[in-house]
DNA sequence: CGGGGTCAGTTCTGAAACAGAACTCAGAGG
DNA sequence: CCTCTGAGTTCTGTTTCAGAACTGACCCCG
């Protein structure tokens, strides 16, 4: 497999080290974080729940959840008043990380190495496979991961690089 | 934001625990083995120049790299035989964890904390940003992640989640 | 009132992963 | 011969991790 690589999608993140990702990994790149917000999506949002839920260890729950909580991923509010107690649910950055966990759910059923995957995404009212990709709001179209390229906001300069843009239109 | 939080869109994964999720982070679910996962993406494929590129200190680069290998991901290919050299490239199940990359790249857009951000994903042929969504083969909509639900491919049992299915339709 | 239960933590361990610098080893090149 | 490159391995600490036990505030029950 791959034994030629063309494969050219550099423009997918800015040119060396010091990415953009990088920091962001610094708050979800983890295996726990990541796993926290998959509880979130399912509605877990106590202490408790989390911890037999996951499997986590009681004090790495406590450091995750203060990380998640000091960037904005989640937010800890009171249900309770007279025995003080928090809930931690996902704020509006936190439900946007869901692509992130399905694109790795979908990866999971393709090439995951467990026998036992068996879980699937459907697309709920039709029951088939769904597939991910994106989309141009300016030109309608949708199209796989070649067709992607980076640019530099702020300056002027941008890393170009070519791409196929036929790639894989579905409509 | 998100104070009354309606969301439920369970479906996302299995029941509980144990999930699918949880072996695929096992493999790439740390910050190095995506970072390395990008890297290959941008095409640098040799030991050292990951270790520069990424910052990566050697040791924990090669236990990486043979982790990766070793679950499929990425691929130790002889590019020199005289001097025996190797390089790493990223495989078929590698290249198709893009998708989460570029997850992450959006996200990292849209709420990353650096004030240095500046990189952004546009479509290739007309320039415009890009949306990351998903797509129903049978029934050709797009659709956002509230309209997934999970079944369970192998026993009949398959959780159902009443998503809304209106969501985000694009087109 | 006093005991048990719930919930959200904190405080101990000891084991594992981490970063950084140095060191090996093989061939190439002058 | 000396040096350079590329791909590692072998040392150091330091940080993070997991697991179990402990705290402390509150509730319900008799």
């Amino acid at each position: 497999m791959g034994e030629d690589q063309p494969l050219r999608h550099d423009g997918l993140m800015a040119k060396r080290g010091a990415s953009p990702i990088d920091d962001t990994l610094r708050i979800v790149g983890d295996r726990w974080s990541i796993l926290i917000v998959r509880a979130g999506l399912r509605g877990i949002r106590r202490f408790d729940d989390l911890c037999s839920d996951l499997g986590i260890a009681r004090p790495i729950l406590t450091e995750r959840l203060r990380r998640l909580v000091a960037h904005g991923v989640m937010e800890k509010v009171p249900y309770s008043e007279h025995p003080r107690r928090y809930e931690y649910r996902l704020t509006d950055a936190g439900i946007a990380l869901s692509p992130v966990l399905v694109a790795l759910v979908r990866w999971t059923e393709e090439y995951g190495t467990s026998e036992a995957t068996g879980a699937a995404l459907v697309h709920a009212p039709c029951g088939s496979e769904l597939e991910q990709a994106f989309w141009c709001r300016t030109c309608g179209t949708t199209f796989g991961p070649h067709a992607i390229r980076g640019v530099n906001r702020n300056h002027d300069e941008h890393d170009d690089t070519e791409a196929d843009a036929s790639s894989d239109t579905p409509t």
